[in-house]
DNA sequence: AATTTATCGATAAAAATTTATCGATTATTT
DNA sequence: AAATAATCGATAAATTTTTATCGATAAATT
């Protein structure tokens, strides 16, 4: 097994698979060359990183891009798949539950929950959405340990409590709420506000 | 100005932004110590990061919370507002016209468009979703420069070009399509499923 | 008023990441 | 069959980013 895949890395190996995943040289080879000059990124880091996962690059063709493909998937992880809670079921919430990319990528939203009773019983993308009260028993007989937060800042911190008491090790969290967890617990903060800002920042840089 | 904000340190400023707007400190002091332990990060890089917005930090006592939030604000360029339009009103599309948390970095959503008749005159959070044929207009009378895009995959490149064709200069792509665009069009891709990949690398890592 | 404590800001060291270079290898061309 | 061209994979250099150290300073304490 491959391992000191570097974290920046890891955030680039997705977008290798993402993009050999739609190229029409699917049932061929692709070079790090050609790989790099398409995602715009440089020929050596490319082909580092590809390293990483895989050696079996062949001079003058480049790798197979199915052979490319599978160890990608299998370096990532995608291969185990991992079960995971939507606490929210508001448009975002929604989005997620219906969200085919995570499917793909060895992901499984399990359910949404919520504490508007209208929502119950609905479902989105063939996933169905709970009446809150129903999170502690689901959690702990499919053993999840992913929590999605997508309710309103308010609720955010009652929302990530109840999630840490039944067990859940990682948060996601798309609240711009700051939550506190005990040590050993997982948050990763999704800010959408930030995502665009950074967009923002770069397009006022060049010009 | 202060200048030479490296590109990491750049992501982590609204994070420190968006903390200190939430805490009941807000009226007082902050120190780099309190901060970093807070926001799970070393103190001297929350010390260096801040170095590079502001100077105002007074030995024992710390930063100024109000001073701060408005140095980083202005770093941030969150001073002038930018607008921005959303194709693709699907739940995701709706989430983002709906998201609070645009405005108050001083973004704003102007509207949604999709081909979809059946969401046309709707209003999410008081954004209006409009027919496809009206986006070249409304981009071009109110010089947006920015395109977010939420359709699916297949008709992401279309859309992507669409926008290009009517002067937009910053995409942010949803969806799970690799975009082409001419020089000097700027694409960030959020890729839901590479977030969450990165959680659950986190998760198994550490185990 | 002197001492202690907490923190800043700067500089230096360490670590991580990116970029450059180069020999080895494989297909293609002559 | 030999020469050529393209590309890999490894190593080295350059750059960026993180972490450590330390004197200076402002408030708190003695």
């Amino acid at each position: 097994m491959h391992k000191d895949i570097s974290k920046v890395a890891l955030q680039r190996l997705p977008v290798y698979l993402n993009y050999l995943k739609t190229i029409p040289e699917k049932d061929g080879f692709i070079s790090a060359t050609v790989l790099a000059s398409r995602l715009n990124l440089g020929e050596v880091q490319v082909r580092k990183d590809l390293a990483s996962v895989s050696c079996t690059g062949k001079p003058k063709v480049g790798y197979e891009v199915k052979t490319l493909i599978s160890e990608l998937e299998s370096a990532l992880g995608y291969d185990n798949t991992a079960d995971a809670v939507i606490i929210g079921a508001g448009h975002l919430g929604m989005a997620l539950l219906d969200y085919k990319g995570f499917e793909e990528y060895g992901f499984n939203i399990v359910a949404g929950f919520d504490r508007n009773e209208k929502v119950w019983g609905k479902t989105e993308g063939g996933k169905p959405v709970f009446a809150m009260e129903k999170l502690p028993s689901l959690i702990a007989r499919m053993h999840i340990k992913i929590g999605i937060i997508t309710v309103p800042a308010k609720a955010a911190q009652e929302v990530c409590d109840l999630l840490v008491e039944n067990g859940i090790l990682a948060v996601w969290n798309f609240s711009s709420a700051h939550l506190n967890v005990p040590d050993g617990i997982l948050v990763r903060n999704e800010n959408m506000a930030v995502s665009l800002s950074l967009l923002v920042q770069h397009l006022t840089d060049n010009k």
